[in-house]
RNA sequence: GGAGCCAUCGCCAAGCGGUAAGGCCGCAGCCUGCAAAGCUGCUAUCCCCGGUUCAAAUCCGGGUGGCUCCUCCA
């Protein structure tokens, strides 16, 4: 397995801490607002990651934690006037739904940051310590960046220049722009407020991820974990921040590899809830079938940038429609054996950091081969049956072709319109049959007009849905 | 102002110094009563200008264009 490792910035030959072991840990969302499709790449792009360790014959330990305190999160309970329990649990919630509709495999590890406290707490207790963390007056902690010799070794992004390096406003209290909070104290009663030894408050953004890999992972002298992930947003300064906060506490780095995923975009612009351009996944998947989400957002190399369209989105769907296709050419039947020679090709493309689009190439080959044979030699069941097992570790690796292949295309046909298509096709083939042909065509230009294409087969007539 | 990423056929997209994968669309053919599906065949010298090299889409320098980070963000 080779990964591209986002602080060399070159790809490197992945070699666990722990032979035959991958530990990973992925940023994962703030619960305080619905999902977008942001979210669900950078979800499906570490599922994928995921799928192929795990298909390496990889013991894989992957952690997506739910940042549950936030000051966004704060506002939403004063203007709601519902508990953070009730809007986190709630958002958590459907995230969950909706991850599972794109076929992302749950985490092993779901670590909140109220769950999380006491070991928040002992980090920032380890800091202060060893003094590399301060506490100002108001009971807020900070990191002292200039106590951290390799602060900037993740990102590159940090600059000498202290008066460019950030744009926010700082307190005076803050010995540089750099440093940031560790814990906020409570600034008055309303707020979710959290006891410590240094102050009423709560976690800054960075900490929580830093203590809940030390708390779930035991890595070794050298590292926490094997791979940090995350969008490429989290680069600066959330990862830089969390490298540094594990590294002065622990005495080593916090991860052997970093990765990081590509944004969506909506007409060539990032996709994010300040800019309102947002395409979020509820409504996203209220039109579009999560399998179909799935393949099209899995379909561009996970660091590039994906320019989403719904056009993109219809047209990507015929090439999954091929898989289904074949699919049902070779069904019903049982699965035998993966074609070994499919099966080594996959997992090499996989293998090379993700590479999607020759993983794709190769599932069209096998494909055209599979359906060339069968024109040939219609009723081969050796073919029939190993084609199945060819899809069914498609589905393993990738995570799509693994629905029943008639009812794949039947998504969004009611009972109503089943039963009418059937009498349709009953007439149909009853024209055909004493060679009516105008009442046949007439009758399939109807089932056009109803949205459904059908095909005439030795099998009988087959319909689909026409997307 | 500081730091990066990207630019390949009409569209999407591989390529990681050795002579341009794949998909969609289009055209022609096979199959079909006609279609659909499937199969076969056909379509690019890689944004521009220099340089390095026997050899560059791939490396270096300079442009142009687009995006991102430096504030919450996947």
């Amino acid at each position: 397995m080779h990964i591209y490792d986002s602080v060399q910035k070159t790809k490197l030959l992945f070699e666990p801490i722990h032979k035959g072991k991958v530990s990973i840990y992925v940023c994962g969302p703030t619960v305080y607002d619905d999902a977008h499709l942001g979210h669900a790449r950078s979800a499906l792009a570490f599922d994928l990651l995921t799928r192929t360790f795990k298909s390496l014959n990889y013991t894989v330990t992957l952690a997506k934690n739910f940042t549950d305190i936030d000051d966004k999160i704060i506002k939403k309970v004063q203007q709601s006037g519902k508990s953070m329990e009730e809007i986190t649990s709630f958002y958590i919630a459907r995230y969950l739904e909706e991850m599972d509709a794109l076929g992302v495999q749950r985490a092993d590890l779901e670590p909140k940051a109220t769950e999380s406290l006491r070991a928040i707490e002992a980090m920032i207790q380890t800091l202060l310590d060893k003094d590399f963390a301060y506490r100002i007056s108001n009971g807020d902690v900070y990191f002292d960046t200039s106590k951290d010799r390799h602060y900037g070794s993740i990102s590159h992004q940090v600059s000498e220049d202290d008066e460019n390096q950030s744009r926010v406003a700082h307190t005076e209290e803050k010995r540089s722009p750099k440093d940031f909070a560790l814990w906020k104290a409570c600034k008055n009663e309303e707020e979710i407020c959290f006891k410590t030894a240094f102050s009423t408050g709560r976690p800054g953004w960075h900490i929580e991820c830093s203590a809940m890999i030390e708390k779930h992972f035991s890595g070794t002298e050298n590292y926490s974990i094997d791979i940090h992930g995350g969008g490429a947003d989290l680069l600066f300064p959330h990862h830089e921040n969390e490298a540094a906060q594990s590294r002065c506490a622990t005495g080593h780095e916090l991860a052997k590899y970093w990765m990081h995923n590509g944004f969506v975009q909506i007409d060539g612009e990032k996709m994010s809830k300040s800019l309102g351009n947002s395409f979020f996944l509820k409504d996203a998947l209220a039109l579009y079938d999560g399998e179909v989400l799935r393949f099209y957002l899995n379909s561009v190399h996970y660091r590039n940038d994906f320019n989403f369209s719904e056009e993109e989105l219809k047209l990507s769907k015929k090439r999954l429609d091929k898989i289904y296709r074949l699919k049902k050419r070779v069904s019903p039947g049982t699965a035998s054996t993966v074609n070994q020679t499919f099966k080594t090709l996959l997992l090499n493309a996989m293998s090379d950091d993700l590479n999607i689009s020759i993983a794709l190439a190769v599932i069209d080959e096998m494909l055209a081969v599979t359906n060339e044979m069968l024109d040939s030699d219609p009723q081969n069941k050796v073919l029939k049956k190993e084609c199945l097992a060819n899809i069914a570790f498609i589905d393993t690796l990738l995570g799509f072709g693994g629905k029943e292949p008639f009812s794949y295309f039947q998504i969004g046909v009611d009972e109503t319109l089943k039963q009418k298509i059937t009498r349709m096709l009953q007439e149909r083939s009853e024209a055909k049959k004493i060679k009516d042909f105008a009442r046949s065509d007439a009758i399939r230009d109807e089932l056009t007009e109803l949205g459904i294409s059908i095909m005439d087969t030795s099998e009988g007539t087959l319909w689909e849905k026409l997307s």
